[in-house]
Formats: structure tokens, sequence, C-alpha cells
DNA sequence: CCGAGGACGCTCCGAATATC
DNA sequence: GATATTCGGAGCGTCCTCGG
């Protein structure tokens, strides 16, 4: 097998940010006709017209849309790759991160990450953001550096991802409840009066679907949109909050938690971000701390009350 | 083993032609 | 008239062969 051409991925950029032939070979100071002489060799290693007349102009097939932003970042990370290395200077970074993190991520995660940052650059700022949705547009445009959350089918292809941490549904009441005695079962857990978190403002979820086939339901007297909200709720009343225990372990102090009795699928919280970000020097050591941290979080034995 | 020289392929260019 | 495409020729690098 050959290997293509890889000077075609310069001439491609190109000619898709331009959308014309000659305006693509002025950026390269190449002449019209040897730029149509590539465009003809990146149709045939491409098997994609990518340009097509449309009147006097062309215009980009489907092809062509879908690679544009794609050879843009081979593209960058491949200049970052060839560039002679600079080091980073932690000391004298200066630079605001903007993190869009799940709900309780920062009570969790945050104190311990910010004091890493002071000891290693005094000069980083992080800037949290609440995540209304998982829209991943704010990555994409660069307006977020990083974001938290469980990777799904609907989580936009291009964006890089790593797994953080695994975590899964804990049970909380306040202390002295009566559901703070004896042995939980799911009779006792459904029969009490339940918080439901929902963003979306659905009334059943995942808990109701795992009782559904031990013939149980539970009663939602209230719905809320967080998880600190339904433990602060759960605090002071008797009501039974169900939430993630990573995610809510610093909240939950003084509380009592208890494994749920149902059994309820686990998720892997995930680190993404925009392969424009990825060769960035800050950016990777941003990344690493965040890993570290959760790595660190996790292995924390005295951490964990519910077994 | 090494350098010279020819064959070949790739990419460039300018000019001519096609298309809208 | 503006732009894209095609054509023929030129320059350059690589590969292969051959002689020293």
């Amino acid at each position: 097998m050959t290997t293509p051409d890889l000077n075609l991925l310069v001439t491609l950029d190109a000619v898709l940010a331009e959308g014309s032939v000659a305006r693509a070979a002025k950026r390269l100071h190449l002449s019209p006709s040897a730029m149509s002489r590539a465009l003809a060799r990146l149709r045939e290693t491409t098997g994609d017209p990518l340009l097509v007349r449309a009147g006097r102009a062309l215009v980009p097939t489907p092809r062509a849309i879908e690679l544009r932003e794609r050879v843009g970042h081979l593209l960058s990370e491949a200049q970052a790759v060839l560039r002679p290395a600079q080091g980073l200077d932690l000391q004298r970074l200066a630079r605001t991160f903007t993190l869009r993190t799940s709900e309780g991520f920062v009570e969790c995660f945050g104190p311990a990450l910010l004091a890493r940052i002071g000891e290693q650059a005094a000069g980083v700022r992080l800037c949290f953001l609440q995540k209304p949705d998982k829209d991943s547009k704010a990555l994409r445009e660069g307006a977020v550096d990083l974001e938290t959350g469980v990777v799904e089918a609907s989580t936009a292809p291009e964006l890089y991802t790593q797994a953080l941490f695994r975590d899964h549904y804990v049970g909380v009441v306040r202390a002295g409840h009566p559901l703070a005695k004896g042995r939980m079962t799911a009779a006792r857990y459904a029969g009490g009066r339940h918080i439901l978190v929902s963003r979306t403002g659905e009334q059943r979820g995942t808990i109701d679907d795992a009782l559904l086939p031990l013939g149980l339901t539970r009663e939602v007297v209230t719905s809320v949109a967080g998880f600190s909200t339904a433990v602060g709720l759960a605090r002071v009343s008797d009501l039974i909050a169900s939430v993630p225990e990573r995610h809510t372990r610093n909240l939950r102090q003084g509380m009592h938690s208890f494994a749920l009795p149902v059994p309820t699928p686990g998720f892997t919280v995930s680190l993404l971000w925009h392969p424009r970000f990825a060769a960035d020097p800050a950016h990777r050591w941003l990344r690493n701390l965040l890993r570290e941290v959760c790595a660190d979080e996790a292995t924390d034995p005295a951490a964990d009350p519910v077994r």
C-alpha cells in the first residue's frame, strides 16, 4: 500500500477554506493551473469531487463539508508537532481555563485541583461553568477549554475523551432519619418519599426503572434540577435523595448514606476536549492534573463510607 | 563500494480551451 | 468576462544500471 501524499492535506485545507481554485492558489503561492491539478489529485485520492460547479462558483460536496474541520485540526496538530519544542513555563503561565463540569464536580474535586494549580502555576485561573445541556457547541467554538460528563451516542464525534472515574448512585437521608436504622431493603427504600433529580423535568428516572421488575414503585414528592439541591433538601427534611456517590461526597457529610437496595447501572465520567487543544502544552498539563486529582480521590479509602 | 548517466514519475508553468 | 480545466513542455528528484 502506498502512503498518500500528505502535502495534499495543505492543498485540501486551502481549497476547502477558500472554496475556489484561484483563491486557494493565491493563498499557497501557486498558479491556478497547478492548484487545479492538485485538486484533481485530491479528487482521485479521496474518490470524491470535493468541489463541484454551481454556476460560476464551486460548492463543496457533503464529503468536503465533513472533511473541512477535520483537515484544519489535522494541519494545526501537524504544525504543532513540527514546531520547535517550547518548554511550558508554569511559573510564568498566566491563563484562565474555562471548565464546564457536571454537577457536584467542583465541590468534590475543586479543592484538590485548585490546591495543585496554586502550587504549580500560580498565574492560572479556573472559571467553572454550569452545564445546562449536553450541547458541544461551546467546546467546538473554543469558549470552553474542558468539559466533564458522561460520553453518550449524542456526544460530538470529533471531541477527544478520556475516562476519569466510575460513579454510581447512592441513597442519602438526614442524620437520625428512620431509614438510617436497621437493614435497608428495596421495600423500605421504595416506601419512603423521594426527591427526583432531573435536569429536563422528567418525572421518572433509572431508579424507577430498576424498581419496576421488583414490583415496586416509589413516591416522588418533588423533582429538582441538581444533585446539590437534592442533598440540601434531604438534609432538612425526611425526603430521600438518590445521587451519584463521587459527585456528592463532600455534600453528604454528616448525613446517612446507603447503597441503593436496587441494582442501578454505574456510569463513567469522562474528560472531553476539542482537538484544537490537543497539542497545546498548557492544556495538556491541565488535563493531566485533572486526571491525577480524580485518580487520587478515587484511591482515598477513607473517603468512601458507602459499600 | 561508489559515482555517472539514463529512465521515469511527479509537479510546476504558461497557453489554450471550456463553462457559466 | 471571470473562472476552471486541459495540454504540452520543463525542471527536479529518485531509482536503476553500469563501469571503474
